[in-house]
DNA sequence: CTAACTGCAAACGTTTTGCCGGTGA
DNA sequence: TCACCGGCAAAACGTTTGCAGTTAG
């Protein structure tokens, strides 16, 4: 397919509001009130949230969750592989849905945002990186922290986030 | 220089034990008798390992030292860019001093063990990339998850790790 | 009916910090 | 000298869990 770098944002904003729940129910989940809250807080994310955030996302739809739960969910959803974990440094886990294929992230250093996008080529590189070092690829995450280029008026500057994790070199 | 994958670990068995102590001289850090030990148990250390790991080789050595001091030097080194900070899952900090030029990481998710290899090719892919989405580069990580290529008796199976972090997909 | 679920608060494991008496430069 | 440092114990942080009551299927 494409060799070309390809970013896909807010691009495709989740089109459907009830995919994690319909994916809960198809792994045999009980879809109890939170449960359907938190999926679809999930389901409408289009970006990469903590715990935190998807807690407050909830309850400002409906104020009968508790973080505890939250937690819960989300750890069970990864499990079921219907979420993804990411560390993108500052200490929180960040989730979202596993879908929209293999991508990667770039992180924005100033603001913290992330931007996905897929490469061809790079996926290649990867396998072939494993296997001339005697291996199986099984997983791989690629991360690139970068500031935006040059040309405009400078992003002012950013508090440094609460400490913990690793950043890439 | 090279375009081909290179691997390189206990090759280079760290082979100067005061590195660490003569740059933490050259940013002007106080040398105290503990903060001697840490380097040193840095500069012999040829894996990449966690805080207590580093607590546990400093006591053997020397018995007055306590793990906040860890804690803090290990901190310390980071922020002067002597050391490096990890998160291979697993809940705890990783560290590996700064020095044997980029390169990135590939984790038998068998054993846990970590390989070290650099690969040219996928260095000036990644600033292509960045580049091709309007980023400056300041820095990036690249993690591959693997397991051992099928001929020999496999490794016995390895319990989960205590659970966090991000693994990748 | 009952296994799976929730809220709450307490427990967890890692990391940071306040205090205050030391110590290297 | 004195700004920086180390030990200790307590706090903070994100996250998990025991308990007891609730609910989906």
């Amino acid at each position: 397919m494409d060799t070309r770098t390809d970013t896909h944002q807010p691009a495709d904003a989740k089109p459907d509001p009830m995919r994690i729940e319909r994916l809960c129910i198809e792994r045999g989940l009980k879809m109890t009130g939170q449960r359907r809250l938190i999926a679809r807080v999930l389901s409408e994310a289009v970006d990469h949230p903590d715990v935190e955030e998807l807690y407050r996302r909830a309850l400002a739809l409906d104020s009968r969750v508790s973080i505890a739960t939250v937690y819960r969910t989300v750890r069970l959803l990864e499990e079921k592989g219907i979420l993804e974990r990411h560390d993108f440094g500052g200490g929180r886990a960040r989730y979202e849905a596993t879908d929209h294929g293999h991508h990667y992230h770039l992180i924005d250093i100033e603001t913290g945002k992330v931007i996905e996008f897929s490469d061809a080529q790079h996926e290649a590189l990867a396998e072939a990186i494993a296997a001339r070092l005697g291996f199986r690829l099984v997983g791989h995450r690629l991360e690139l922290f970068g500031r935006r280029a040059a040309p405009e008026a400078a992003t002012p500057p950013r508090r440094a986030p609460k400490r913990r994790s690793g950043e890439g070199a």
